[in-house]
DNA sequence: ATGTGATATCAGGTTACCTGATAAAGAGCA
DNA sequence: TGCTCTTTATCAGGTAACCTGATATCACAT
């Protein structure tokens, strides 16, 4: 059973993608591993960061994981003292979330270093390319989640 | 502490990459659990179908995953009846990897929903623009590839 | 013949997911 | 008021995919 050359799993772009996407996680991983946090924990501080005070659920929705799954980061990460919940002021089921100093201050380790490989891509493709790239992957991640 | 706004996480090429390889990723793994298969899986019998033969420590080294974990992968679909593994004729502790009748007809199931994706991204990118990504990601491949 | 290196594989452990089941509280409505 | 719907939070149990460490085996070069 031949298959058309040009849809060769190397020629394809969702292989393109998923190489280039997990040779910048290892180096993400190791970065974030040096500073004591795992890859979830840094992605939910991150959000936080951009986004403070939302609730655990908001934080799952917007890593497109369950409830039940970002109960479990956050959970570990407020043990930690990494992070802070605290009751809403109206509903007071609902947890506000917030990183704290200390938090902060392994964030910023984790991220310094993440921030290296960012310049080094920046660095080798001219700033036109990068705003295509943005583009091309912004479509891609659209059209994608059409399909879920 | 105030961050320079152009490296803010969403304006990253890296939070770029890693979103749309994440929605690319959520639909793939619709399709190859329909079939049955691991995403794991499907990547191994992917590469067996390009590279015939090849052993578990080479699909390893392929995968960027230790010998040991691709040896669980690969020990699975053996059992399962998708691949097969023959005593190489010289060297007859290493045992060569093939997909067996089973599993490429699983392997195509799969793979023929992923290909819907592969065709959907294309119809809607133009093909000089489909050389652009494909060159980015490979030069952002090798760049991260280079820091490890 | 002997040590080096590669392959394979067992054992044990972690992380990040998942589904299912509950509890609790606010929101809308009869 | 009381009742149902939705959302949030969280416990319990389970799985896939990784990891490190330890072994056994065998080819090959010294």
């Amino acid at each position: 059973m031949l298959m058309d050359p040009d849809f060769l799993p190397r020629r394809r772009l969702l292989t393109a993608i998923k190489n280039a996407e997990h040779a910048t996680q290892q180096v993400k991983d190791a970065a974030v591993r040096a500073a004591g946090l795992t890859m979830a924990q840094y992605n939910v501080m991150i959000l936080l960061t951009e986004t403070p005070g939302i609730t655990s659920a908001e934080l799952a929705r917007r890593c497109f994981v369950s409830p039940q799954s970002m109960n479990e980061t956050v959970a570990k990460l407020e043990k930690a003292g990494l992070i802070e919940r605290t009751p809403h002021p109206l509903h007071r089921h609902v947890r506000e979330t917030v990183v704290t100093p200390a938090g902060r201050i392994l964030l910023d380790e984790a991220d310094d270093r993440v921030l290296e490989l960012e310049r080094l891509l920046r660095d080798h493709i001219p700033r036109e390319q990068q705003e295509v790239l943005r583009d091309l992957l912004a479509t891609i991640e659209a059209l994608a989640h059409g399909r879920e």
